[in-house]
DNA sequence: ATAAAAACTTGACGCGCGCAAATATTTTTT
DNA sequence: AAAAAATATTTGCGCGCGTCAAGTTTTTAT
């Protein structure tokens, strides 16, 4: 850069040799422009670096480049890592993204979404909270602005949904815990956040009498996303109270599973398939400490990338091809078995 | 809300019957006007619902209400958690704090403090990389942003510093484990990402020689943000071939230890403090996750509620009194020990 | 009650850019 | 080479709000 800061379009539309109307254009679409025209000004941009307002550029344009990503509560590394993906991929297709968390909060998830709606985002990628989340509020918003709902569904509300399919997690996870050894017990909260782990538990059931086992599902208290704390409270009661009829447990989630393991360390109880050991647990969502854990924990994973991608791409498609309310599209991609020792 | 929509703050000023100049004066700070048609504003605001388009607010206004939250690796709790009572405490004081994390990569980094620096924030909050953080960069943005830095500190770099203090961190460790058994090796990465894993290293080999002690550090390979992955590898290193002479071991950070401990369980060594235990493990940084390994870890714990509430006091103080160049501040929290079983 | 201060109103300009219509230029097609 | 198509340019208005100056009203202080 040479010369003083240039201030706005017009000063840059002329020291570049190029009218204003033209110099937006680019702004707007880079490929809009003739080559020629976009290398000119790409080689004034390199010597006067300016920058349009970003605020008078949206305030007169419909829609703008910003993408709002809500997730229900971002101390899960879980929405950390499909955050991340999301991102990066709407920053490659030159948007920009922002991220909020509703941190587990229905008041604050609907002050986001308010906040949101002011920012005219060109999308919207929602992972809502789920049973805590005010549907009503979530479905205005839906109509005023392109929402694509991923992770967990809320029937019904926004133009689409992606997220992974629930019944394929747990068949994965039950037929490989009968066939490996003995039937497992599931193992969940009471009152689930997530509409997740109701569909887990249904699919559970189902599963079990389909194989003529009979299901046993095991609930523990507890309110909020503190999993781990719940999943460790929980099992500290089943097992020391010598409760656990099964010797094999499948978990809902990973962190239920984290805090379950925990719970069976402090017990004494040995958790794992080789011989010696007490029981086996095992659960779902691959959890990025999952690998980690002591034992390593059997789970089946979610196919993040595929979820990640195609949130963005339903996304992109809306925003561009627009949407008749009478086609809402649901997604559910497969899950896969991650074999570890603790089951 | 009764009638159509109110498209601007003339239509907004005339069915409130209040004048436009004294309604933009309300939005920008509701305390600068009369009781008396601060009330009536009000109510006219629950009859029609008229919110000011934001771009048009800050196009002109110098400086917005937007108080940037960069943070370097938002997959680390540690970081979401310090991101989340900082995010409440900027809501509260009236802003709209937006968060971003580099996600361990230096020209993400640069590129988030570009699109800030556009967004023409109140100010930022940053957690810097560190070692990977392209320093004129940073300094360069510090120089047109009020900012204040957090957490991870690069020395002259902002207008102030805020994180926890790292020889107090060690101090507790060290003279914990030195009295409560034999003293420790220190466990670390060999070329850590983080300042305040040098300023740990060396508080360590300080305090040992001043009890009289040697001290050994064991650096392990392993670049970027995967911490548990690094401990795990390196742990097995080190534990398989029996070249640990030590049988305490003070992990440079939790999530190492993380990584350590699940080696330690994988190879069948007992860690803990009562007998039959073949080793002591300890950190640093009580993570949210360290409440749940196996055993739970012994470590020293941030004053998290300290360092994020005096971030932001900091920044607010610097917001509205201004800053002059010479009187960078740094201010650090000691931290406390918090005794669970692994050492 | 009167003066001074504080808050409000009116009117008007500016900000930086989007956008549209008419015209001019360049590129592509035949 | 001429016609058609694509792209640029010029001109100028509009967006919604910040902000200022001058005058008016209301509140507070004396």
């Amino acid at each position: 850069m040479s010369q003083s800061k240039i201030k706005n379009m017009a000063e840059f539309a002329s020291v570049s040799g190029i009218s204003r109307p033209t110099i937006s254009k680019y702004f707007n679409n880079p490929g809009s422009v003739r080559d020629s025209t976009r290398i000119r000004i790409e080689a004034a941009l390199e010597e006067y670096d300016y920058r349009p307002n970003i605020y008078a550029m949206n305030q007169n344009r419909r829609l703008t480049k910003t993408i709002g990503i809500v997730v229900p509560f971002l101390a899960d590394p879980f929405f950390t890592e499909i955050a991340r993906k999301i991102e990066r991929r709407c920053i490659d297709a030159g948007f920009s993204p922002t991220l909020f968390s509703a941190h587990g909060s229905q008041e604050l998830e609907n002050s986001i979404l308010d906040n949101l709606r002011s920012l005219k985002p060109a999308g919207v990628l929602l992972a809502p909270l789920g049973r805590a989340s005010d549907r009503a509020a979530i479905e205005k918003f839906c109509r005023d602005v392109p929402t694509v709902l991923f992770d967990s569904d809320l029937e019904g509300v926004g133009a689409a949904f992606v997220g992974s399919d629930n019944h394929s997690f747990v068949t994965q996870s039950v037929e490989y815990l009968v066939r490996s050894g003995s039937p497992p017990c599931f193992f969940e909260m009471r009152t689930p956040a997530n509409p997740n782990a109701n569909k887990r538990r249904i699919a559970y059931i189902s599963i079990m009498e389909s194989m003529g086992l009979t299901p046993e599902v095991i609930k523990v208290d507890g309110e909020g996303w503190a999993f781990e704390e719940i999943g460790y409270a929980g099992a500290m009661r089943v097992l020391s109270k010598g409760k656990l009829k099964h010797d094999t447990v499948l978990c809902s989630n990973d962190r239920l599973a984290i805090g379950f393991l925990a719970a069976a360390y402090e017990t004494g109880l040995r958790v794992g398939r080789e011989p010696g050991c007490h029981m086996r647990v095992a659960a779902h969502d691959d959890h990025p400490f999952s690998r980690f854990t002591c034992p390593s924990l059997t789970t089946v994973a979610h196919d993040y990338e595929a979820v990640s991608n195609h949130s963005v791409e339903t996304l992109f498609n809306l925003i561009d091809k627009g949407h008749d309310d009478n086609d809402r599209t649901e997604r559910l991609f497969p899950a896969r078995l991650i074999l570890r020792t603790s089951a």
